[in-house]
DNA sequence: TTGAAAGCGGTACCAA
DNA sequence: TTGGTACCGCTTTCAA
């Protein structure tokens, strides 16, 4: 980093302790009590014009901004929903999902924050969450157990939500069943005659979470069939993918599920390199229809996916917190479907 | 959303209220003083073997977690470390920046959180920040005004940075200068011979903080030559590129500056498809030096961009957070350097 | 070695 | 219409 010469320090000192409402009661001349009651425009109280504007205008001046942890301590409850931040940065399908989420639980006044929990695991994470009382937690992926959910429901969560391949007890559900990807491709391929199929497998730490149940998919999709599949290890990487193509006409394949439309793009050109012809020699699917499949040479088959809209899912988390003795729903998110273009 | 039918619900009722320490006491006959000594392992107090374990069993059975807003309150201060959430999805570069950044800051003993500040702007946001009385905010971009920096200070927040292209009054800076990538371009385009220069402009919003400074970056590196620059307005959307491509020739640019690889990789296809050669007829550039720009064909001639690592930003608001009265530091964060491929 | 109690900031009940 | 005050859960000083 390179240091730039400072600007001289500013002349004003910052004032140096945090206002309270005690303050603004103080500088308006009226009580706390007053002081809350404004603030909040609580209906059941009439505060006389007069006494409003002499309190807003001391809380102006103060630059006042209320305590969120002692409102949450008096309350007993918090407004916070809160998410575990992705490990690995996330393509932009999820990120997409994330912000329709945020947007739309903002919308129903919720606090949504993402934590980020590096390095804990678990039901490890749970316990740092449950410090925050969250009215509701979302937690994508794998990694909670049901003691985490217990422990976030004893921590006063009215709403815990698991985002991934299976159920949890006592939490809510959205089943993303990534194996309906590889179920999709490997489908599509034996339909279009192909009956040796390699998968691709990232080595990239932190995709096996779908890695492994793309694989699956296309398994239980040519089990029993004519067909075979052959787990193929890649790292995101062009000397890797060279590598792989390198002993591609060994491997006897006349098919591949590339894991996504990036690593299919990676191997795509790697195969073209090596002269394979595609989708002669072998077909290639990808997965996530990404803009990038759409401008490849040949045009990328992928499959499409479809994510709940953030507002649906906003709407889940309200009615779990709104009645959290309801029976925990759990429902099917993930819709997979192909897109058949040139390369297949 | 497909609806799944639900499991019986757990024989087990869940226990209606959440414990506090003063429960742990109880259960373990001791006061809450006690309490609280053990599960800190406070050090200037020595508490019995027995006591201790006895403690931490009623605590175990109870399943006890700490009330953060009340901990927070009683000590006057959090270890939180506020950032606003991305409101774009993130390019993987960034992304990977902010994941280095929360495992450090995590190393270091913050909690780190993204705030969901959808809709709020500027100051707006600010306050919402400040209720959550952070001990450090972390801003990326522009939007952050001096009033705002002013409340989060005013708010007890003991350091914040912004991470942008501009310095604010009373704030560290990083400055990530993007003006310097299109510079970096620019020069480029130039030393190579071209002289009427196409920069494209994505026209989706959130974008602009971005592809501003790097027009004007090509705008400064050509200011003086006899090189002349065009703005290009161009979509994420294959139909806006072939629009694009399909006036190229009478546009008679012999270059273009593409905004990143992916504006990059889309130009490229429709000005190909066109028939336009590259780099003869036209050079291209991109910028963040993805993995698909050594992908395509000719291989994209690209601008690497530098981050600063996590740990050394995580250091930096360490300092800060440590000696809040220092006076701002402004560091030049954004390496950026021409990589030449094919394309250019 | 342990306990009693004050107090952090805000809210809401009850009284005036 | 407004003020006094108890209380939320936890930490920490002081006393025992």
């Amino acid at each position: 980093m390179v240091q730039i010469p400072n600007t001289p320090p500013p002349a004003s000192p910052a004032p140096r302790s945090v206002p309270t409402s005690a303050d603004v009661a103080r500088l308006a001349g009226v009580s706390r009590a007053t002081v809350s009651y404004v603030l909040n425009n609580t209906s059941a109280v009439r505060i006389s014009e007069p006494t409003r504007r002499r309190v807003h205008e001391a809380a102006e001046e103060l630059g006042y901004v209320p305590h969120a942890a002692a409102r949450t301590l008096r309350a007993g409850h918090s407004r916070m929903v809160l998410m575990p931040a992705p490990a690995v940065p996330v393509g932009p399908l999820y990120g997409q999902f994330i912000n329709e989420l945020q947007w739309a639980l903002g919308r129903l006044d919720y606090t949504v924050v993402q934590h980020g929990s590096v390095g804990l695991h678990g039901d490890e994470a749970a316990r740092a969450w449950a410090e925050l009382r969250p009215v509701a937690v979302l937690v994508p992926g794998i990694g909670l157990g049901p003691e985490g959910v217990a422990v976030l429901k004893r921590a006063g969560a009215r709403a815990v939500v698991t985002v991934g391949p299976a159920r949890v007890e006592g939490a809510h559900a959205l089943l993303m069943d990534h194996g309906s990807v590889g179920h999709c491709a490997g489908s599509h391929l034996h339909a279009r005659g192909r009956r040796r199929i390699g998968v691709v497998v990232p080595q990239e730490p932190g995709l096996e979470a779908f890695s492994r149940p793309r694989l699956d998919g296309v398994r239980r999709a040519l089990y029993g069939t004519d067909a075979s599949v052959a787990e193929l290890p890649l790292a995101f990487d062009e000397r890797a993918a060279a590598e792989l193509a390198a002993r591609w006409r060994e491997l006897g394949l006349d098919a591949v599920f590339a894991y996504n439309d990036e690593y299919a793009m990676l191997l795509m050109c790697a195969l073209q390199d090596e002269g394979i012809r595609i989708p002669d020699d072998t077909a290639v699917v990808g997965a996530d229809d990404l803009m990038i499949g759409r401008l490849l040479r040949p045009r990328l088959s992928t499959v499409h996916i479809e994510l709940p809209s953030g507002r649906d899912l906003a709407d889940l988390v309200d009615r779990a917190v709104r009645d959290p003795d309801a029976t925990p729903e759990a429902h099917r998110v993930l819709g997979a479907s192909v897109v058949a273009r040139d390369s297949s």
